[in-house]
RNA sequence: GCCGGUGUAGCUCAGUGGUAGAGCACACGACUCAUAAUCGUGCUGUCCGGAGUUCGACUCUCCGCACCGGCACCA
């Protein structure tokens, strides 16, 4: 026996858990299920990451406490994991107790390996911004580019970690380990990273107050990703340097999307490097999910209606199908009508009647599993494909093929059905024949209770719905061929998967539609935006961006200059003269060192169009 | 702009240096134990385009096109 230890990452926990979070969830949950049939020792991890300015900041506008809005969120993401039964050991929450001391204990052993060090920040402070600008987004006199003040020349104290320093000793690892990160493209990516050069990464912030303070510096706040990625560690009890933490640590996989890979692979280890401690073994990424074809989108309202789908076919076949249609690591596109599809014929019809027919065949012939007698060829060939079937799903499994492991287990059903059609099982119940049919039955439960073990990870209800219905008291997770005990009584209950027509998954679309709910904005918002009408008097490309544009911007009592991203879609020379709707009261910034005083009005999707006044107005009209 | 990936039947994808495969969908047939389920048979493909290497390429190399991703960058 040996122990596996799985983690999802902690969600940020400034708004509702999505698809997205449900899909990495669902496939860490796989893993763990997985490794406990097989008689491993697991543990595995989900919580949430409660720190940093942005739930701060959230929290403000919906008038509460940091850790009450914390408090508030944290439940809807156990309540979504219960639903999708999820099996986690361990829920985190960043602001326990537990994790703070995880964290001060890390972070001290951060401190004492010497690769933090206080950097006297310095730089060119502009104090209306109360922020430094770095020397390449200045020109030579030194003024603010949004205050045209001239700067001060200060500095701050910062905490850095010497990330730089670890490169050699990564770039060393990944080619030690070709496996650590997972899929191969990811690695690749990163290791472009990793041979251009790491820079030293600040580890504090001082302006933020939500947070872990420093515990060899309390004035200042840990970073909220060196506050978050020693959770895998601190959740296992670390600071206490528990039974737990040692039993389990190194971690076996960190399960994530694909976007915060980059912390993962080369932060997060080379802190542990610093703090020597033992690297995870392998980092996995998956991709994202979209929606017909479509990136998911609040703001266009563009997202996967988890709770529909998950009422009109259940839990399992909404894990199911995640699964089952995805190939781990690329992106998947989240289709409806493909669930519906996957529902029916490989749920409904493979699965779901093979189930039912065995034993309706079995109720109307026998008192209880029949007792199988001397196997003919054909009996045979399916004990050794049930054999070869867990073989398969052992290879799948190892490098997260969960698409080809359920194909594997379904071509298996299906052979199952084919027996079932080529023994003619259902004209075998003369008495010179009924040993004969008692020895198929048999085969086909012991079969389906086979299939139920190897289906467990990703379809936990169904497995258990399935050994149910054959009689067994208890769960049993053991895929070995001949473990049915014969004489018990089978109890067939209601098809366990009963096909759904699509006048129904119709219906639920249209409700769908109706419910499509927008976040609101009050009108006291909307009032702080100033919209003004203005006509583009230059335009012309910022030397290095492909998708900027430097425009001038006459609004009638001021000319303003606007960077727009709008280059891939317009020419410098059609845009003079255009009106357009300027946001005036935008902060200024800027961009690749070209100031920006606003921001310019447009309709973006695939295509990027203007938003133009229909008829004539005067310049510097306001927009409501 | 730089780097990487993908492009195979209507759909989702697998695949090998020797004249193409699975599942779904579709058509026909068989069967009737079963949830209008199951089983069998069949169907369509310039395997993105072009050039090259080779006796022979969908499979290798190069060029191009399209799409996707990473970085630079989207006020």
């Amino acid at each position: 026996m040996s122990t596996f230890y799985v983690t999802t990452p902690i969600y940020y926990a400034n708004g509702e858990p999505h698809a997205g979070h449900a899909y990495t969830t669902i496939a860490a949950d796989v893993l763990a299920r997985y490794h406990r049939i097989k008689g491993n020792e697991v543990s595995f991890l989900t919580g949430v990451d409660e720190h940093g300015a942005n739930i701060d900041k959230t929290a403000e506008t919906e008038g509460l406490t940091p850790q009450a809005f914390c408090d508030k969120l944290a439940p809807i993401f156990t309540k979504l994991w219960e639903r999708l039964n999820i099996s986690n050991d361990i829920f985190l929450r960043t602001t326990s107790e537990l994790h703070k001391r995880g964290i001060r204990k890390f972070l001290t052993a951060l401190y004492e390996s010497g690769d933090v060090y206080k950097a006297p920040y310095e730089g060119h402070y502009c104090r209306p911004c109360e922020r430094f600008f770095p020397e390449k987004e200045l020109t030579d006199e030194k003024i603010c580019p949004i205050h045209k003040l001239p700067l001060e020349w200060v500095k701050e104290e910062n905490y850095f970690f010497r990330l730089s320093k670890y490169q050699d000793r990564l770039l060393q690892h990944y080619s030690d380990n070709p496996d650590f990160v997972y899929p191969e493209s990811r690695r690749n990516e990163l290791l472009n990273v990793l041979e251009s050069g790491l820079e030293d990464t600040s580890i504090s912030r001082s302006s933020v107050s939500w947070g872990i303070p420093l515990p060899f510096d309390p004035e200042h706040i840990a970073y909220v990703w060196i506050d978050a990625l020693p959770n895998y560690i601190t959740a296992l009890g670390y600071d206490a340097d528990s039974e737990k933490y040692r039993t389990f640590w190194p971690a076996n996989v960190h399960m994530m999307a694909k976007e915060i890979t980059r912390f993962h692979a080369l932060l997060w280890p080379a802190m542990l490097m610093a703090a020597n401690l033992p690297l995870p073994k392998q980092i996995v990424a998956h991709g994202w999910l979209t929606k017909d074809g479509e990136a998911l989108s609040k703001t266009r309202g563009i997202f996967i209606d988890m709770d529909g789908d998950i009422e009109t076919y259940g839990v399992d076949a909404f894990r199911y199908y995640l699964m089952r249609e995805f190939s781990f690591g690329n992106d998947g596109d989240y289709r409806p009508t493909r669930l519906h599809q996957r529902y029916n014929a490989d749920l409904a019809n493979d699965l779901g009647n093979l189930l039912n027919r065995v034993l309706g065949l079995v109720n109307k012939n026998f008192d209880g599993i029949p007792a199988p007698s001397t196997p003919d060829d054909i009996d045979t060939e399916i004990v050794e494909m049930a054999q070869t079937t867990s073989e398969k799903l052992d290879e799948h499994m190892a490098t997260f093929a969960f698409d080809s492991a359920l194909e594997t287990i379904w071509e298996f059903v299906r052979r199952v059905n084919r027996y079932v059609q080529q023994t003619e099982v259902w004209t075998l119940a003369k008495p010179e024949t009924i040993p004969r049919m008692g020895t198929i039955l048999y085969n086909c439960l012991e079969a389906l209770r086979y299939i139920s073990v190897l289906i467990s990870p990703y379809v936990p209800e169904t497995a258990e719905k399935i050994q149910k219905q054959i009689g067994l008291s208890e769960f049993d997770t053991v895929a070995e061929w001949g473990r049915l005990p014969v004489d018990i009584e089978v109890s067939r209950g209601e098809p366990i998967f009963p096909r759904i027509d699509l006048k129904k998954e119709t219906a639920k679309q249209e409700k769908k539609t109706k419910e499509q709910k927008s976040s609101l904005i009050s009108f006291a918002d909307f009032q702080k935006m100033d919209l003004r009408v203005g006509s583009v008097t230059s335009a012309e490309p910022i030397e290095g961006a492909d998708r900027l544009l430097k425009l001038q911007v006459d609004l009638g009592t001021e000319k303003r200059q606007v960077v727009a991203g709008i280059a891939e879609h317009y020419k410098p020379d059609i845009l003079i003269g255009k009106k357009v709707i300027v946001v005036v009261n935008l902060e200024p910034a800027t961009i690749r060192n070209v100031e920006s005083h606003g921001m310019i009005l447009a309709a973006s999707d695939e295509s990027v169009v203007l938003v133009s006044p229909e008829t004539e107005v005067p310049l510097g009209t306001q927009v409501r």
